[in-house]
RNA sequence: GCGUCGGUCGGAUAGUGGCUAUUCCAGGUGACUGUAAAUCACCCGCCUUCGGGCAUCGUUGGUUCGAGUCCAACCCGGCGCA
């Protein structure tokens, strides 16, 4: 992996920039659609590719449990298992998330409204002492080598540590691979933050361990003409297992460490050392933020991080937070908004989210908006949309989900192209003004 | 006309004489940030100072401390027989 800065920001820690992978250039700041089991729900490769999408990140928890790594890694890895492929047959970069975000989604905020991004008003934030909440139900639990999980699929118990969220992760065989991390609940204490720091540190250099080991035997077995954890570089049909082809390009994933420490400046400075003092590829911010604290955080790990290495940061993707991300020096964002939000109903527009379902849209015959370039835009009108959803079709979130990621993907190119032409500053001002959030 | 079964919110439904009348759908409004989410929450008779107040199970009476529930008559509908 080759990352390649093009034009930097003044007065900010904002870049624009190429990051070359196994599969292809990815032009930085990138939108990143979640496809968590393997398929960004309700689209097919084809249509996120159509809508500008250069990467889509997969879950690791998710297709490990189901329908399990080595089949995948038999199936001849994600690319080909998915048909990942642009229309030339080739395929795309992928990412796959480590499993660290179900350590939260699973653990500390199971059953429970504590979603990533809380409100500043939250009550919860201002209770000093950690809650006793021991008793309360939840499908993860932190040990002190990992974590077990309790499927919720058919109640099994799994435990994951970082060695084997790092193995899964290379037989799914994405481009760009995660370290396991715990994302902690912004409920937690300081003290707690600090053992949850620690305890991410510690598996942070475990997944580093593993995956230089992997990448070892990876080239020992390319040497040896075999390899069970092909790149899915083998064109379809072919066995991961047989002899790959001279010149085929067959590389090990990249790994990038997350930087976690909640909401305390120190913590989060102490992350942004440690893990950009480790030898990975690239940088990962994790951790639940109330809203107003995120800028804070994401500024204070992106000036100590290593410059020359890109930087994701994880699940954030509202528009306001994509600016604020960027000139703060993030290089690649993934988010569900938008195609949980379009599913669901919630359509992305330039003055801010429309629920199309509301009463307003049934007679609106008027795209979602007059000069969108996306698929849904250019041929169908707001009453269809508002229709398709209220009668359950399925083609309502399809047409959603085209519409919104199509909205952030190329809001984010948008960004990038004011940086190269001096005027992201312009740029952001002009968008934040019309754009309502609500 | 006789017999019979039934009438509960916009639709469909539940409701041993006892407290605030159930559930689903439709309708309305929200929520959703590394996806247990094509999901979830609230509202859906009237009024309200948001504490609550007042109505209401076809209609009218009755029995009862208390009736959607029991009784009678009537109205309406389905079915059967003439």
């Amino acid at each position: 992996m080759y990352f390649k800065i093009e034009k930097k920001l003044n007065n900010s820690l904002g870049r624009a920039g190429v990051l070359t992978t196994a599969h292809g250039e990815i032009h930085t700041p990138a939108f990143v659609p979640v496809g968590t089991k393997a398929t960004v729900k309700s689209l097919s490769p084809d249509q996120v590719l159509d809508l500008g999408a250069e990467v889509i990140l997969a879950n690791t928890y998710h297709l490990y449990l189901q329908p399990g790594d080595e089949l995948v890694a038999k199936a001849g890895g994600l690319h080909t298992f998915m048909n990942w492929r642009r229309s030339d047959g080739s395929f795309g970069p992928m990412m796959t998330d480590s499993g660290g975000f179900q350590v939260f989604s699973l653990g500390a905020a199971y059953g429970k409204e504590i979603s990533k991004i809380s409100k500043i008003t939250d009550p919860s934030l201002l209770i000093p002492e950690r809650f006793d909440d021991s008793d309360a139900p939840r499908l993860a639990k932190i040990g002190q080598d990992g974590v077990s999980f309790k499927s919720h699929l058919d109640g099994s118990i799994h435990y994951i540590t970082p060695e084997k969220s790092i193995q899964i992760q290379h037989n799914l065989g994405a481009d760009i691979i995660f370290a396991f991390d715990e994302c902690t609940s912004p409920t937690e204490d300081l003290k707690y933050q600090e053992e949850a720091l620690e305890r991410t540190h510690r598996w942070a250099e475990r997944s580093l361990a593993e995956h230089q080991k992997l990448v070892e035997e990876e080239k020992a077995s390319l040497a040896g003409s075999l390899s069970l954890r092909a790149r899915g570089a083998l064109p379809l049909g072919s066995s991961a297992c047989e002899t790959p082809r001279k010149g085929t390009f067959l590389s090990s994933p990249a790994l990038f460490g997350i930087v976690q420490g909640g909401r305390d400046e120190n913590l989060r400075k102490k992350s942004a050392q440690f893990i950009g003092g480790l030898a990975f590829d690239g940088y990962g911010i994790g951790g639940s933020f109330a809203k107003e604290d995120m800028s804070r955080a994401v500024k204070w790990v992106s000036g100590i991080l290593p410059e020359s290495k890109p930087r994701h940061l994880l699940g954030i993707g509202e528009p306001e937070d994509l600016f604020m991300g960027v000139e703060n020096g993030v290089d690649l964002f993934d988010c569900v908004a938008p195609t949980r939000l379009g599913r669901n109903g919630t359509i992305y527009t330039k003055k801010g989210k429309i629920i199309i379902m509301n009463k307003q849209f049934r007679d609106d015959f008027s795209p979602i908006e007059k000069d969108c370039k996306c698929y849904t835009c250019k041929n169908y009108m707001r009453a269809y949309i508002a229709h398709l959803f209220h009668g359950k079709e399925m083609l309502g979130g399809t047409l959603a989900s085209i519409h919104n990621l199509y909205f952030i993907v190329n809001l984010v190119k948008k960004i990038r192209q004011s940086i190269l032409d001096d005027k992201f500053f312009e740029f952001k001002e002009k968008f934040l003004q019309k754009y309502k959030s609500r």
